[in-house]
RNA sequence: GGUCUUGUAGCCGAGUGGCUAGGCAAAGCUCUGCAAAAGCUUCUACACCGGUUCGAAUCCGGUCGAGACCUCCA
C-alpha cells in the first residue's frame, strides 16, 4: 500500500495516513449554506477534496465521501437581530424557504458538475437530520455538558474543558476566550461566553422550526455535521476536510460535542484549506468582490475582463497548494488558460501516438521521461502535491511536441516508455486532477467543412495566391478556430 | 489586542540547509511565402535587520507588510 502523507491540522505535521479500516475510508467535508448563490470562495475547498477524494480511489481506497448541505437557517453576525437567515431572505424574495434551499442546492450542484467533481456519495441535509442532532443534544444534556435556558440548549465549554482539550485544533487557550470583550445577542442565557448553542429557541416569527423536548426551536450551527459524520462515517473516521476559516469555532465545537457523546476525539486526520483573495484582497461584500460562479463562467462581473471556463479555474485552483492561500487575478487565470491549453495539446498528441512495439532504446530520455512520470506519485503522496505534479506534466510538454516534429528522435524512446508517459497524463492530468479538454469533442461535420476550407488554403498557396490563403487564415481565427501548419506539411486546427 | 498562517524574479507560483521547479509575459534564433503553432536559447529571485552554521530562500529572534479566525458567519 501506499505511504500518503496528509498535514493534519490538529498536530500541524504531515502524517502518514493510515485508515482506521483499510481499504474503507470516509470523508467529511463541510458543504455550503444554500441561502445565498454559489461563489468563488466555495470553488477551492471542492474542488481540493475532490482531488482528495479522486487520489485516495486512485490509491485502492473504498471511500465513503459525505459532504453535507446546510439548509436549516442560521443567524446573522453581530449587531444583527437574531432572525433566521433563510427565513429572512425567503420573506423577501417571497418564496417558501424550501423552495429558496432547492434553487441554491440546484446552483450550487450544477456549479460542481461544472467544475467536474465527482459527487460525494453521501450528500446528507442539515433538515434531513433533525431527528438525530435532538437525539445528540438529548445525550449532551445527560453526560452534564449542556444546560437548557429558555428553551434553547448550549454546550458547557467550561466544564468540558475541564476534562478535555478545548481549543486544541485551532491553538485557543480558553483563558482567552473567557476573556472576549465582544456582546452578542444571546449573551445572558449562556452560563459563559465560549458556550455554544446545540438548539435555538424559535420566535414566533421564524419559519423554520421543529418540535423538540425543548419547544419549537432549531438546531445550532455545529451540531449537524457532528450528526451526520457520526451516522454515516461512525464515532471515529479518517479524514474531516474543510476551508481554514471553519477551525474556529465550528471544527473545535464539531470535537467536543463528539467527543462527548463517543467518549473519543471523532477524527483522526483534519485537513483545512486555505482561503482565496481577490486582487490581493479578501473577498468581502464591502470590498464589493463577491464573485458567484454563474459571473465567473459569463464574465459578468466587472471585475472580471472575460469569461473563465471552469476547467481554466480548475486548473489554476490546483497549480497552488491547497495550504497556501490563492489569489485571483485577470492576469494570473490567463496564464492558466494558456498553460492549460498547452498542456491539452501535448495531451492530444500523445493520444495519437502509436506505440512500436519492438522499440527497446535505452536512450538517456527514457530515464528523463520516467522519472518526471513517477515523481507524480511521489508529489501526490506529499500531502497532494498538486502544484508540482502539473509542473511535472508541463516538462513532458516539449519532448511530445518534439516527437511530433521530429525534434525528439522517435526511435530513442521505447515503447514502454510512451506506454509510461500516456499513462501518466491519463492518470494525473485526466483522473486525479479531474481536468478535461475545454473544446468539445469536434464533431464530424465540423471537421469536413474546416477540411474544405484547409484543401482551398493549400491550393491557394500552392498558386501563390497569398492573399486567399491567409485571408481563409485570418477568418478562422477570428471565429476562434487556430490553423497549424506542421513540419510535415499537413494542416491541423484547435479550437480556441 | 490575542491565536494561527504568510511575504520568492515583470506577473503567478514550487521549494525537504549545500545540486538554485514550473507556467505566463519579454527578447533572440530555427521553422515559415509571411505568420501562428512548435522547438532551442536568454532573463538567477527569495520583505528588511540580526543570529545559528563551513554553508540559509529554507532554522532562530526582531521589524515591517498581507491574510484568516477571535462565538452562531459558510
Amino acid at each position: 500500500m501506499s505511504e500518503l502523507f496528509i498535514y493534519n491540522s490538529l498536530s500541524r505535521q504531515k502524517e502518514k495516513f493510515t485508515p482506521i479500516n483499510a481499504p474503507h475510508v470516509g470523508l467529511y467535508v463541510c458543504g455550503p449554506t444554500v441561502s445565498g448563490e454559489s461563489h468563488l470562495g466555495h470553488a477551492r475547498p471542492y474542488i481540493t477534496f475532490d482531488v482528495v477524494y479522486r487520489y485516495l480511489t486512485q490509491l485502492g481506497y473504498k471511500v465513503r465521501y459525505v459532504r453535507n448541505i446546510t439548509d436549516a437557517g442560521h443567524f446573522e453576525e453581530e449587531g444583527r437581530e437574531a432572525v433566521d437567515k433563510i427565513a429572512e431572505k425567503s420573506f423577501l424574495e417571497k418564496l417558501e424557504p424550501m423552495e429558496l434551499v432547492q434553487k441554491y442546492s440546484n446552483l450550487y450542484h450544477w456549479g460542481m458538475k461544472e467544475f467536474n467533481n465527482i459527487d460525494p456519495t453521501i450528500e446528507p441535509t442539515a433538515t434531513g437530520h433533525i431527528v438525530e442532532q435532538i437525539e445528540m443534544i438529548k445525550i449532551i444534556i445527560e453526560k452534564g455538558y449542556a444546560y437548557e435556558v429558555n428553551g434553547s440548549v448550549y454546550f458547557d465549554v467550561k466544564k468540558y474543558a475541564e476534562s478535555h482539550e478545548y481549543g486544541k485544533l485551532s491553538g485557543r487557550i480558553l483563558e482567552d476566550l473567557l476573556e472576549t470583550t465582544r456582546d452578542l445577542e444571546g449573551q445572558d442565557e449562556k452560563r459563559n461566553k465560549v458556550d455554544f448553542a446545540l438548539w435555538k429557541h424559535a420566535a414566533p416569527e421564524h419559519i423554520m422550526r421543529w418540535a423538540s423536548p425543548w419547544g419549537e426551536g432549531f438546531p445550532g450551527w455545529h451540531i449537524e455535521c457532528s450528526a451526520m459524520a457520526c451516522k454515516y462515517l461512525g464515532n471515529e473516521f479518517d479524514i474531516h476536510g474543510g476551508g481554514m476559516d471553519l477551525l474556529f469555532p465550528h471544527h473545535e465545537s464539531e470535537i467536543a460535542q463528539s467527543s462527548v457523546v463517543n467518549g473519543k476525539a471523532p477524527v483522526r486526520y483534519w485537513m483545512h484549506n486555505n482561503m482565496i483573495t481577490i486582487e490581493g484582497r479578501k473577498m468581502g461584500k464591502s470590498y464589493n468582490n463577491v464573485i458567484k460562479l454563474t459571473e465567473l463562467f459569463s464574465g459578468g462581473h466587472p471585475m472580471l475582463q472575460q469569461a473563465y471556463h471552469p476547467m481554466v479555474v480548475r486548473f489554476y485552483i490546483l497549480t497552488t497548494h491547497y495550504r497556501s492561500p490563492l489569489d485571483f487575478s485577470n492576469e494570473a487565470l490567463q496564464s492558466a488558460e494558456k498553460g492549460m491549453k498547452r498542456l491539452f495539446d501535448a495531451y492530444e498528441i500523445l493520444q495519437k501516438m502509436e506505440v512500436s512495439k519492438h522499440n527497446e532504446s535505452d536512450h538517456a530520455i527514457n530515464k528523463e521521461i520516467e522519472k518526471f512520470c513517477l515523481d507524480c506519485k511521489e508529489f501526490m503522496d506529499d500531502d497532494f502535491s498538486t502544484a508540482k505534479v502539473i509542473a511535472n506534466l508541463f516538462e513532458l510538454a516539449p519532448i511530445i511536441n518534439g516527437l511530433k516534429d521530429g525534434h525528439v528522435k522517435t526511435n530513442d524512446m521505447s515503447a514502454s516508455t510512451l506506454q509510461l508517459m500516456k499513462d501518466t497524463f491519463e492518470n494525473y492530468l485526466i483522473q486525479v486532477l479531474g481536468l478535461k479538454p475545454i473544446q468539445e469533442v469536434s464533431n464530424s461535420k465540423l471537421d469536413e467543412v474546416l477540411q474544405v476550407l484547409i484543401d482551398l488554403r493549400k491550393e491557394a498557396k500552392v498558386k501563390k495566391d497569398f492573399a486567399t490563403s491567409d485571408k481563409i487564415r485570418d477568418v478562422l481565427i477570428e471565429k476562434g478556430i487556430q490553423l497549424k501548419d506542421e513540419k510535415d506539411g499537413s494542416v491541423s486546427y484547435s479550437i480556441l
